[in-house]
DNA sequence: TTGTAGGCGTTATCAT
DNA sequence: ATGATAACGCCTACAA
C-alpha cells in the first residue's frame, strides 16, 4: 500500500515533452509556447499535481520554511502565538513548520531535530530550558533561533519575552502596598515560567518581612485544579486576602472556589491572573489579569528572523517586553493602580511592548556564537 | 546569511573515510571497524549531527510521516485528537506531521498540499468539507486517508466520527419527554457540525410542533460570546426552560450569564453542552455534555491507515462512533436518563464507542467495541 | 571492513 | 521554445 504520487516525469511523458518544460510552466509560464502550456495545464488538471518538496530541501537553497517548537497545544497562549507567526510568514512567502513538545525537554529534543531534518531555514522555541544536545545542533547548523516567552540569560541567539520574576515581584509590590497582608501564590504544573513567578513572589515578600503560602500541583493548570486548590487553601489559610495566579485558568478555578464559599471579591479577597486570556473576561467579575502580548510575540520572532535571513548584518537581539495590566473587577482600583504605576517604574525605559523592528538593530547586545 | 548544516561527508571527511562508512556507521554500528566508529562518534558528538530527510523523501520508500490537518488549535478538542495520534504514530515509528486550518476550506487546501509535497504517507483531516482540488490531489496520491468528526457520505477513503445531527435530535428527545417546552438552541460559529446539531434540533422540534428558539453568532466559540448571547435570549425569549449548546465554550457563557440573572439550573433552565471538554468539569454546577472521544478518534485514525499501509488488503472503514451524556448537574436527574436511553435506541446495534483495530478487518462498515 | 555507482524529483545552467 | 546535464544527501546494491 504506497501512494503513487504524481510527478513532473508523469505530466511531462503524457504531454509529449520533458519534465524540464514542464517545470518552467509552473515557475514561469509565459516561458513556454502557449500551445505546449495548455497541453501541460490539461494534464496537470486531469492528474493532479502536488510538488515535490524534497529537491528544494536538497539543493543548497532556502526551504523558506522556519520550524516553530510551541510547549503546548491545550493551552491556548500558544494558539494565539502560532497565528502571529503564521500571519507574519505566509506574509513574507515563508511557511511554519509546528511541532508541539509538552513542556518537556526531550521531547523538545526529539522535535527540533525533525524539524532541522527538514533543512527549516530558522527555529522558534518556546521552552525555556534545552538539552544540550539541541543547543549544540542549533548553534551548528548556524540557523537563526528566537526563543520566545521569558527572558533569559544565555539564548542560543535571539531572544523576545518577559522578566517574569520582576513582572511578579511588582505585582506583589502592589498589593503589599494597597494594605493586603497574607498573599497567597497559586501555582500549577511547576514549569520554569511558574517558578519565575514564585521567585517574584517570594521576593517581595521577604523584602516586607511576610510568610509565603504557595499551594499548587505538578498536574499541568486547569479550572478543576485552580478550584480544589483553593477550597484546600481556604480550610487551611483563612485568613488569605490575596491570591496571585500563575495564569488565568487555576485564577479561574480559586475564583469559582472563593464565590460558592461566599467570600467576596475584592473585598474579601482579590485574584490576580497571569496572561490575559479571552477565558477571564467573562467571568463576573471579570478577572484582572497581567497581559501578555503572544500573537506579537509570535510575529515578532518571525520579524526578526526575516531580517536575519534577508540583511547579511545580524542584529543580536535580545528583548525585554513590557507587560500591561488587564483591568477587570477582582482587584480593587487601588490595587490596580499601584500594580500599573510599579510597572510603570520598572519599565520606565519604556521598552517596547513588543520589539519594533525599524529600531531593533540600532540596539546591539550580545555577540552571536558560531 | 545560510545555515551551515552538517552532512555526513562533512564527518566522513573529517574523519578521514566516506560517507558510506559513517551512514553505515549511523544504521548499522557493528558493520563498521571498532576504531573508525569510535572516531566517528567522536566528530558527530564534536560537530552535531542532525540527518537530512530529503533523501528518504526523495526515494520512492515510505516517510513513516502521517500529515494531520486540524481544524483548530484553539479549540480544545483538538488538542486531546492530536495527543492521540501522535501517542500511537510515535508507537509504530511513525511521526505526524501539523497543519491548522482555520475551519476554512481554501486553508485546508493550502495546508494538504504543503502536507503532500512532503510526501507524507497518509492524511488526517478533521474539516468536514474539502476543495475540489484538495479531493483530487488526495485520491489521486492514493495515500490513506481518514476524514475524522463527523459521519459524512461519501468519505474521501476512511471516516471515523459522530452523527451530530442524530445525537442532537436524540437529546432533544428526551428534553422534550422530560417535560421541556421551550428549547433553545445556542449555536457559533456556523460550522457544519454546528448546522448537523440544529438540523437534529429542528427535526425534534418540529415532529412534537414545537417552535425553534436559534441563538447564535458566526464568531467562533467562546464564553464571552455565549454569555452575551444568552443574556440576550433572556430578554427576548424570557420563558425558555432548556438550553442545548453547540459546544462547551458557550454553554459555559450561558451558565454564566444564567446565575448572574438568578435563574435556577436545572429546576428554571436546564444546560445540555457538547463534548466533555474539562472545563465543564469545573464549573458549580458540573455542566452535562454530550461526551466525544477525541483522544481516541486520533488514536484510531493513526490505527486504520496504519493497518492499510502494513497489510495489502484495504478495510473500506466508516465508523459511526457512539457518543456517552456526561453526567453533571445541569439537567435533572430524568432528563439525564432519557436522554441515556434514547442514545441507547438509537445505537442499539451497539456501535463501537471507538474503533477496534482487532475486529476491524473482519467485517467491513460498523463494528462493535472491544 | 570499506569504497564506488546510481537513483530519487526538481531546477539552474548551458546547449540546441 | 525546448532539451540535456549536473547537483543536492543519503541509501541500496554491488565491488574490492
Amino acid at each position: 500500500m504506497k501512494g503513487n504520487r504524481i510527478t513532473l516525469e508523469d505530466i511531462a511523458k503524457r504531454v509529449g515533452v520533458t519534465k524540464m518544460t514542464v517545470s518552467r510552466y509552473l515557475t514561469n509560464p509565459e516561458k513556454v509556447a502557449k500551445a505546449t502550456g495548455l497541453k501541460i495545464k490539461a494534464v496537470i488538471d486531469e492528474f493532479g499535481y502536488v510538488p515535490n518538496r524534497a529537491p528544494v530541501m536538497l539543493s543548497q537553497a532556502n526551504t523558506k520554511t522556519i520550524g516553530l517548537a510551541v510547549s503546548s497545544f491545550s493551552n491556548l497562549l500558544f494558539s494565539d502565538l502560532i497565528d502571529g507567526a503564521e500571519a507574519r510568514a505566509r506574509q513574507a512567502g515563508y511557511e511554519i513548520m509546528l511541532a508541539h513538545t509538552g513542556y518537556r525537554m526531550e521531547e523538545e529534543e526529539r522535535k527540533v531535530t525533525q524539524l532541522m531534518s527538514y533543512q527549516v531555514d530558522a527555529m522558534i522555541l518556546t521552552d525555556p530550558i534545552h538539552s544540550p544536545l539541541t543547543v549544540k545542533n542549533l548553534k551548528m547548523s548556524n540557523i537563526p533561533v528566537v526563543e520566545l516567552m521569558s527572558v533569559i540569560d544565555h539564548p542560543i541567539d535571539m531572544n523576545i519575552g518577559y522578566n517574569h520574576k520582576k513582572i511578579a515581584y511588582a505585582a506583589i509590590k502592589g498589593l503589599i502596598n494597597s494594605g493586603r497582608r497574607n498573599i497567597m501564590y497559586l501555582a500549577a504544573r511547576m514549569d520554569t515560567r511558574t517558578m519565575d513567578r514564585q521567585a517574584g513572589y517570594l521576593t517581595a515578600l521577604r523584602e516586607y518581612g511576610m510568610e509565603p503560602h504557595i499551594y499548587g500541583s505538578e498536574a499541568p493548570s486547569n479550572f478543576t485544579i485552580g478550584a480544589e486548590t483553593m477550597r484546600k487553601a481556604l480550610m487551611e489559610f483563612p485568613q488569605v486576602d490575596a491570591i496571585f495566579c500563575t495564569n488565568d485558568d487555576v485564577a479561574i478555578g480559586a475564583m469559582i472556589a472563593c464565590i460558592e464559599q461566599g467570600v467576596r471579591i475584592p473585598d474579601d479577597i482579590s485574584i490576580l491572573g497571569y496572561n490575559g486570556l479571552n477565558i477571564g473576561d467573562t467571568t463576573i467579575p471579570k478577572l484582572t489579569s497581567i497581559r501578555t502580548a503572544r500573537y506579537d510575540m509570535g510575529k515578532s520572532a518571525v520579524e526578526l528572523i526575516l531580517m536575519r535571513l534577508h540583511n547579511d548584518h545580524t542584529p543580536d537581539t535580545h528583548m525585554e517586553l513590557t507587560p500591561m495590566l488587564s483591568l477587570g473587577q477582582t482587584l480593587t482600583m487601588e490595587e490596580s493602580q499601584a500594580i500599573s504605576r510599579h510597572f510603570d517604574t520598572l519599565y520606565a525605559l519604556k521598552l517596547p511592548q513588543f520589539p519594533d523592528p525599524e529600531e531593533m538593530h540600532k540596539r546591539s547586545g550580545r555577540r552571536r556564537l558560531s
